[in-house]
DNA sequence: GATGAATGAGGCTTCATTCAT
DNA sequence: AATGAATGAAGCCTCATTCAT
């Protein structure tokens, strides 16, 4: 029990140390080496929690998409509109990013890298589909705009990424309310159907 | 001056090159030996040109963003509304997109912001000055909605980056001009004053 | 214990066969590569026992003065008499140099000055020290020539030097008794007071 | 004429920049690139005027070396004495070092180089009868000391060299005819027969 | 499981030298 | 004679990975 904690303990300490590391440096710039020094463990062990260092970039990947994933969309399901499904989930990823700064910029790191290519595309979509649903909803509703799905995924993914790029330049915003809800309200009348 | 252009041929070629491999494989999966490969030209000759490999990624950075801005920008003054002018930097920038998708796709490795970038300060603002007097001028005329210039420019940016995403994803659109329009109406409407 | 001493083996093993080579073919011919496999050892292991050629360049010099130092001293302080005293060390260095010649020659070539070295200003003072006490108080008792402590430390150290550099040419004096006694008394009268 | 001086002038020019550069960083630390710049010379023209950089390196010892001999034996042959002809020569040779201290420390670190075994016997040995005349005539007067001709050039060599090494340390009795006649008189007590 | 010394392939870069002009 | 672009061998060093303990 406790030795199986411990080496759960090295393992998460691994995990930490690289998206430390790999978003100050990027994959490239950061040894293995590194990892396992910052991680206080010895070299050989990261290869004993992680084959090769591809495998703990995945991981590293896959983890953190699954925590965003499910900070995102937490209480949505309980929303009663597709405006306060869409505000919550905007209003979620939004905190998250600035919570987190290092996973975001991880994810972002890694989706322009030539690591995504590596990954299934049924690893990489694994929650498009709850997106995708949403947007057909609303679609059929009537709520949003006529345009296809996929499209529209994208251009409010991008959108919110802008979002979120200006809040980082300008961190006197991050916790004005008002601000926030401008923003929002920009995002929304960019997809709501008139 | 034969001579001449013959040396700009080999920059050139190394260049180009470069280019092709960063894409298919980014930044450090491409040795430098490659890339003399893929140019025909000697290992040494890439030095000749560019002191270290980072002076060459940089060189060709800046004039990546150098032909995309004077692409996107081509004509853009002489339109007299500010949706049309909206409109031509869209179209200049999609379809150059799409013809150079080398182009496009190693400046959006370059930066994860893809449209800001780690140029001289002044380069940034010659490229930037351009963006943000064409939207202050919208806000000034009534055209464009009432929202801070800079987050502005982030979200339009972003979302044309949505745009072109998706085309590369479904190249079955990139000619249909009713689609496309559809996506600059769709583009226009989200930042348009009503 | 048994590994502790196998890792000795192997930096010891580096650093002999790059004195070895360095007197061969000195610093700049002797590649890194070429050290490894006259050690029997892996490339990259040179590098895990010394980040860089010059930290083992550096290594190997201090180890060699120290180990110099220490065999040129022996027994100097028991001696009684000032002559008795600068005889041990002078049969002690020419010994030195003729017993391990790599050593000496690493050293002539390490510094144009060979006794005089690139070591922290405390090392430096620490080895020199003990020769201009030794001069200092030579020259209070009357014993030796009144020049500057500075000045006869240099032409004694050079004499000194020239003795080897002959004996070198000469290999069939290296046991003679009669003529190192002659050598010493050259450079003995060369220092004494009348 | 005029070509042909031109010419003088270019070969002149690099031998000169190879030595400024040579004794500042060394020979392997100075490419021949460096060397052709410095002499405002295009890359391939030293090329033209030596075959290698060894070369050139070899060229511009036996020049040094002839250039020192000819000054440091300027006069010796008129003095009458052996105590004036040695002496005329060791003021020579420290006024030589100390007014060319490029050529002195070029010399120096040419011969603990590898590139000294590469000369001819012949060649290292060329001015070496001089001395040993001197020497072999300062026996037989009875003026020197009778020690092996060979072993008493590498003394009196090592020690004039520790004396300008001296100098170089403290140049603020390189103009003290005091100093230099007291550090003379030494040398000459040292060699002399009493 | 944990360690860290050891490995060696491979990357970036330097540089003496050549050669077409 | 003079140039300087071009070459490619070779050097130093990094780093993912292995393996004996």
């Amino acid at each position: 029990m406790i030795s199986q904690s411990k080496i759960e303990d090295k393992r998460e300490r691994i995990l930490r140390a690289a998206r430390r590391l790999f978003v100050k440096q990027g994959f490239h710039s950061t040894p293995t080496s590194a990892i396992a020094k910052e991680a206080s463990v010895a070299n050989g062990t990261l290869f004993h929690y992680f084959k090769t260092k591809e495998e703990l970039i995945n991981t590293l990947y896959k983890e953190t998409k699954k925590s965003f994933f499910t900070i995102a969309t937490a209480g949505v399901k309980n929303e009663k509109t597709i405006k306060r499904k869409v505000r919550l989930l905007w209003y979620n990823t939004v905190k998250w990013a600035l919570n987190r700064p290092q996973d975001f910029l991880f994810i972002q790191q890694f989706s322009n890298s030539p690591f995504l290519s590596q990954l299934t595309q049924e690893e990489i979509s694994e929650h498009i589909g709850f997106y995708y649903g949403l947007i057909d909803q609303g679609k059929e509703e009537g709520t949003l705009k006529d345009i296809p799905t996929e499209l529209m995924y994208q251009l409010i993914t991008f959108q919110i990424y802008g979002v979120i790029n200006y809040l980082f330049q300008h961190p006197e915003f991050q916790n004005n309310a008002t601000y926030l809800s401008m923003a929002f309200e920009f995002y929304w009348e960019s997809i709501m159907k008139k």
